[in-house]
This record gives structure tokens, C-alpha cells and sequence, in this order.
DNA sequence: CTAAAGGTACGAATCAATTCGTACGAAACA
DNA sequence: TGTTTCGTACGAATTGATTCGTACCTTTAG
């Protein structure tokens, strides 16, 4: 039973899955050697042959799709960033909130790292919406 | 350097430690045998070292206070719980949203797991904190 | 007093994620 | 053509979390 990759409910990205969806999303399919270069610019040292094997397992977890037509295997990501975000987005939300936005919404907007930039463009939006809804 | 338990930045919690916390912080200090009886309660079964061991990890990791002045030892959160979920937060936002506190909050809007209960209270409290603040 | 019940301590097995070396094939190029 | 560069595959070591059995001590009931 463990050896089918597309079985069950969309499996959870680790932190280091996520750096490489993350990429792919922002990028479009890409080769292992374009999200390595980008992950040492952007993030931290890493051998490419980590990155690969990462994306290797992804693939077989049914995570990434890979093109092999060419010799640069070309990876893409095969869940939408949104949905994959949301899905990650629930479960924080349930392990460390007990399921309540409100309790998330509070302890953000509270939170001294959360910029007032931040928190202004929130209000504003929040205030753009309201009226559609209530 | 790495024998000592209060060395640095709060360590992240895992899930399991944090289903342990939470436990803590809603019912004040316990023993392991009360916080075990209320994980098997309300999430899963668990055996009894099983959580007595990762309690006693978190001790050594400075996460827990350990009472041992009777034989059953009485265990407490040693960082607050606002503080804590604070930090899983911050976490979550840079990792997940790149520190996009409005991008998280569009996500959590547009949620459909996000009851229409939640979106209205929401939106309510934040129809009642805007005013005082823009 | 003795046995059962209930504690803690601790070592060991397991499991998943991660990291990276090594092997080896294909391609580019001098 | 050779050799160097770039690619994939894969095994193995490491690390951290987790789980749980076993040993052993203390308390309590009879």
C-alpha cells in the first residue's frame, strides 16, 4: 500500500519541499540546476545533488511531475500553489489554533513582527471587502 | 555546545510537543499521567512512557519546568502560550507566505474549510478594531 | 510485611527527512 | 578523438522525532 504515489489525501511538503515548490511556483518548470543555483542565492548552501535527490523523492511522493524528453529532467510542481497553501494554511490553523481563524487573526494582528505597513494594508483590505459581504 | 537546555532562540515545538503544551497551557501545571489521560482523550492513543519521554525531552530542551518535589512530578510550560504560537506564526508566515501577513490573510478569507461563522466574526472584529487605530 | 499499583529513568528500535559521495552516461569542445 | 563538463541514479551516513519495553523505586492496600 505504500508503493503508489498518487493514493491518498495531498501529502504535507516538508520545509525543504516547500523551498523547491516555492520556486517552481514563482519560476515555471525548471530544471534541478536552475532551483539549486536559486535556492543558494536566494536561501542557503546546498549541493546540487541534495537538491536532486529532494526533487527525485518528490516525484515519487507524486508531488512533482518530471518531463525526461530532454536530458534536463524539466520538474513541476503538481498541485497549485494555492491550493497546496491552503491545504498547509488548515492545518496550522488546527494544530496550532484549534481550528479558529479569529484566535490566528488576533494573535497577528498583535504580533510586534507583523509590520504596521503590514497591518495598515490589512485593515484597508479588510475594509474593502466588508461591505460586499455583510 | 550543545549540552546546555537554555542556550539560544525558543526552540520550535513539534507537533507532538505542542499537542503537550496546549494541554498545559489550557489546564495549568500537570503531571505526565493527567496530560497522557487527556491526550488519549481527546486526539490519540498513546502510550504512557511514550509521552513521559517526550515531556522529559522538552524538560532537557528548556521547553518544560519540571516540579519534583513530590514523587509525581508536576510539569508547566516554561514560555507563555501567546509568546509561543507567536513564534509558530512568524515561522509559518516566512516559510509559507514569505512574510506576507495580507497574503495569508487572502488565503484564510478565500479558505473554504473557513466557515462562514469564522469569516463573520472576523470581519466584525475587525469592522471594530479598524476605527481605533486608522 | 508483602504485593500490587503507579511513578520515573533510560536504552533501543524505528521512521522520515536530509545530506552528500560515488558511479556512470551523454554532450560539448579542443 | 579524447577529456572535461554536466547530467541522473543511487546507496549510505546522519540527524531528529517518536515509540515503547524494561528496570527499578515508592507508595498504598490488604
Amino acid at each position: 500500500m505504500k508503493e503508489d504515489a498518487k493514493n491518498n489525501a495531498p501529502a504535507e511538503p516538508t520545509r525543504s519541499e516547500l523551498e523547491i515548490l516555492q520556486v517552481l511556483w514563482q519560476n515555471g518548470p525548471s530544471t534541478v540546476r536552475f532551483v539549486n543555483d536559486h535556492l543558494n542565492g536566494e536561501k542557503r548552501a546546498v549541493q546540487y545533488t541534495s537538491t536532486l535527490k529532494i526533487m527525485q523523492i518528490m516525484t515519487d511522493k507524486g508531488m512533482l511531475a518530471r518531463d525526461e524528453s530532454s536530458m534536463k529532467h524539466v520538474y513541476s510542481p503538481v498541485l497549485e500553489e494555492k491550493s497546496t497553501k491552503g491545504l498547509l494554511l488548515d492545518r496550522f490553523l488546527e494544530t496550532t489554533f484549534n481550528g479558529s481563524a479569529t484566535t490566528l487573526l488576533l494573535q497577528l494582528l498583535g504580533n510586534k513582527k507583523t509590520s504596521k505597513n503590514e497591518l495598515d494594508e490589512i485593515k484597508a483590505l479588510l475594509n474593502k471587502i466588508d461591505p460586499d459581504k455583510l
